[in-house]
DNA sequence: CTGAAAGCGCTTACAG
DNA sequence: CTGAAAGCGCTTACAG
């Protein structure tokens, strides 16, 4: 167990003996700071790779300037369009010199880790699926620059956002179906509201509903996270005077449940039930599934999002919000008139 | 865009000022040294509860104490598998003073995430399903505190394991699948080895086939991580002289493939053929897929890790490596004999 | 354009 | 058991 001699760490004042200039020069040419000529520029380059130097997160912190570390919030891991907008994020900060970690919300609540982010000294934070009120984000918003992903709320001033068309989304679910010739079309949604991501969606389907002269079979059923609930709601759809002959869920993972429910009961889809999904999860593509579903491309939320921090981070004050428009995806689950296989 | 009035910072001063004691005897408090009266502990607590206040990471980062945040890493998002592990961790901390932060390896490569969280001053680190070598894994070890998850290694000194018997995970399928009366068992392999998770998964269903006399059938294939070619090698499985009576996966969502690829085929799961697939992912549980898979308690891999993980923190320098036991779970993709549905 | 000084909020020895 | 001093590696004004 004999102690390692301690690997002194290079430091900035490593690189100013090596590049021959005072080590303030160094800290200018680190910041990009101005007044600084190019050969100095260059000395100070050539010794910090020479050297292998990376600044100190910690010192940078402390002293009051930015650490280049952003962080990024997901709400959990399971549904894997969060990878989508992680690889978004994390290809658009490679042309940058901002790194990331993140934070996954799991039995604490996003502002206990929003919290503990806080006290990292991040530059920015993106945050996802957020289920915290407009009021909220924008408190946050004036301790650190933040973008929100999923958080409709374009008269928001103090935070960017970016969003799927969600209203489109409903839109264009229900406008499929009323072409593959299904009319009894109910929604399966989520009961918890935050910020407006799943109401976008409801108004979009009850809008394209009544343009379809559909009014009477709306039905938007609100069923928690819960795999049970979400069971028992499916069922209800099956069977009975609530019987769908379509169902729009609001995420993959719920319209799944739904093909595992119909496939219990030996309900046929797409004949007796049509279903679509959203987000187009790596899983829709399975035969067993056939999943038709719609594509956000979390790819560019999550690139467009990283795109806003930095701006922001770097000065920009007035608020953007930026919206990517959904695509669907049609596969068997709905294919009662076309071949679409 | 009037600049709000900075809001100053509560520090171990303001804190000290209002119990009334020097600011080092704060700092003592909170590292829990010792040489504190009961008294003094008493009233520090009360004025750190009263202010608010909380150390700044940066500040411990760069006088070299513990920063109480540990970062952990993973190869991808996409199991979700991953996000039990990380629930293990999560809740195995909460009876901790320590946070954590994680990093997903996406574009960049593993080294490249570990080096920046290395840059962090974290007191620790959780590596799951590592791809470097027990080489590499031991040179860091000598830099950070580390555990890794999935990287069999019995005789790493550096670091502590915490792994799934994946040995017996193979040895399970097999004996399962023999017991259904299944005799031409191939396993769908991956093809890059990492620390022998996968290797000690192949010897366990050689070792198993040998044992029921089954050698002449052994077949194992090794794919890449890539769609296309998955399919394709479970096209192999289905037909031709390589044809299997079942199909042993390496991972879940290869015998999700596998599932998908014999609906297409129409070949009929169970009876044509058997599908186990690893890790008992929320998708197993879907009536379209009803998977038979192995459970490696993604959550208890994580609890122990943390264990581990404070325990090396804290001075602890012998290895440690714990070992968890997998619980077949049967499902109707391997139910060909008994009523199991 | 370049450099010396002060300070960020802690921890770690070291004195009392 | 308690306290004053030095220092961690930077950044931010401020002088030259």
């Amino acid at each position: 167990m004999a102690k390692p001699p301690k690997p002194k760490r290079i430091t900035i004042h490593d690189v100013a003996k090596d590049a021959e200039v005072s080590f303030s020069a160094v800290s200018k040419v680190l910041r990009n700071a101005y007044g600084v000529s190019d050969s100095l520029r260059e000395k100070v380059t050539a010794s910090i790779k020479k050297l292998g130097y990376t600044p100190s997160f910690s010192a940078r912190g402390i002293s009051g300037g930015r650490t280049f570390v952003i962080g990024v919030v997901f709400p959990d891991m399971r549904n894997p369009f969060f990878a989508d907008i992680l690889a978004g994020i994390s290809s658009a900060l490679e042309r940058t010199t901002y790194q990331m970690v993140q934070g996954i919300v799991q039995h604490s609540t996003e502002g206990a880790l929003v919290e503990s982010m806080l006290g990292m000294h991040l530059d920015g934070l993106i945050i996802v699926g957020s289920v915290s009120t407009a009021d909220k984000l924008s408190v946050l918003a004036a301790k650190i620059p933040l973008v929100a992903i999923g958080h409709h709320l374009a008269d928001v001033t103090a935070f960017d956002t970016v969003n799927n068309d969600d209203f489109e989304s409903g839109r264009l679910s229900v406008q499929h179906l009323v072409e593959q010739g299904y009319r009894k079309i109910g929604m399966l949604s989520l009961d918890t509201r935050n910020g407006s991501v799943i109401d976008q969606r409801e108004a979009g389907y009850i809008a394209a509903m009544k343009a379809a002269g559909l009014t009477r079979y709306v039905d938007v059923v609100r069923v928690p996270q819960n795999l049970r609930q979400i069971q028992v709601a499916a069922g209800h759809m099956l069977e009975g005077n609530g019987k769908k002959e379509a169902v729009f869920c609001w995420t993959d993972y719920v319209a799944l449940e739904v093909l595992s429910v119909a496939a219990r009961a030996r309900a046929s889809v797409p004949d007796e039930l049509g279903v679509v999904g959203h987000d187009n999860t790596l899983y829709c593509d399975l035969d067993q599934n056939a999943l038709t579903s719609l594509d956000q491309s979390g790819e560019q939320l999550g690139q467009q999002a990283t795109r806003l921090l930095v701006e922001r981070i770097e000065g920009r004050q007035r608020a953007e919000h930026f919206l990517v428009h959904p695509r669907l995806v049609a596969r068997g689950s709905t294919a009662r008139i076309s071949l679409i296989r």
